[in-house]
DNA sequence: GCGACAG
DNA sequence: ATCTTGTCGC
């Protein structure tokens, strides 16, 4: 779908989706999602996955898993155009959409404020956070190493997402608005799906069923999940 | 020019 | 992102 092309075409295309981006609050979330990609290095071969949650129970109810091939490559600023086009593939394979969803990745917090949750959120018309491992843009502030403690993480004065201490002792996730969503509300969501673990739990799924599918443990399709399973 | 740089 | 052993800390 990106095949083709340039950083510079994808600079101008990025520029324009950013234009389209809204925040507003975003009510009776009873569903969350977590998306993400797992590849084996040098394939074009991407292993997308969305699982679906009850929020804020954080409690697995379904899943999604489909490949798409692409040989984008991987440039710092340019993760949506990799990864995108595989989630809106396994996107189409769920029915009840979920309230929102969390990208492994960043939203606006993003040198042209287009990181992949916003590009997904735009083209699916959905609400999107952001939740990155480690900061692309943007001064960081370290948060006190305190549960929950948190940092704001700005550009030129604009407070573009956080960093936020998700367990002790461990680095810090840094949030931000995808689309259709408030600042504050990304990270107050986020700080819900926190489980024992320093990745939230929507992402931090997401990331074990497209791992498990690439090496073959799990098939493509979409899955409900029977009983309470404490799978993962 | 130099350094930084999601997954 | 993926590939990997041991190792430090709670």
């Amino acid at each position: 779908m990106y095949d083709h092309y340039s950083f510079e075409d994808a600079t101008a295309y990025q520029i324009e989706l950013a234009k389209q981006i809204k925040f507003q609050p975003l009510d009776k979330i009873e569903s969350i999602a977590g998306a993400d990609i797992s590849f084996n290095k040098d394939s074009s071969t991407m292993y997308a996955g969305i699982v679906i949650l009850s929020y804020p129970g954080m409690v697995l109810k379904s899943f999604a898993l489909a490949t798409y091939e692409t040989n984008f490559p991987y440039k710092p600023g340019f993760l949506g155009f990799k990864e995108v086009p595989a989630l809106l593939k396994v996107w189409e394979l769920i029915n009840n959409k979920p309230d929102v969803v969390v990208l492994d990745g960043n939203g606006i917090l993003h040198p042209r404020r287009m990181g992949v949750a916003s590009h997904f959120g735009i083209l699916a018309h959905q609400s999107t956070i952001g939740c990155a491992k480690s900061l692309l843009y943007g001064e960081n502030h370290v948060p006190e190493n305190k549960k929950f403690s948190f940092t704001e993480i700005n550009s030129h004065g604009e407070i573009l997402g956080f960093a936020l201490r998700t367990k002790i002792n461990c680095a810090p996730v840094y949030a931000s608005a995808g689309h259709l969503i408030t600042a504050e509300q990304s990270l107050d969501i986020l700080k819900n799906c926190v489980g024992n673990y320093r990745i939230p739990e929507p992402t931090r799924m997401a990331h074990n069923i497209v791992n498990d599918f690439r090496i073959g443990k799990l098939k493509a399709g979409f899955h409900e999940v029977q009983a309470p399973l404490t799978l993962f």
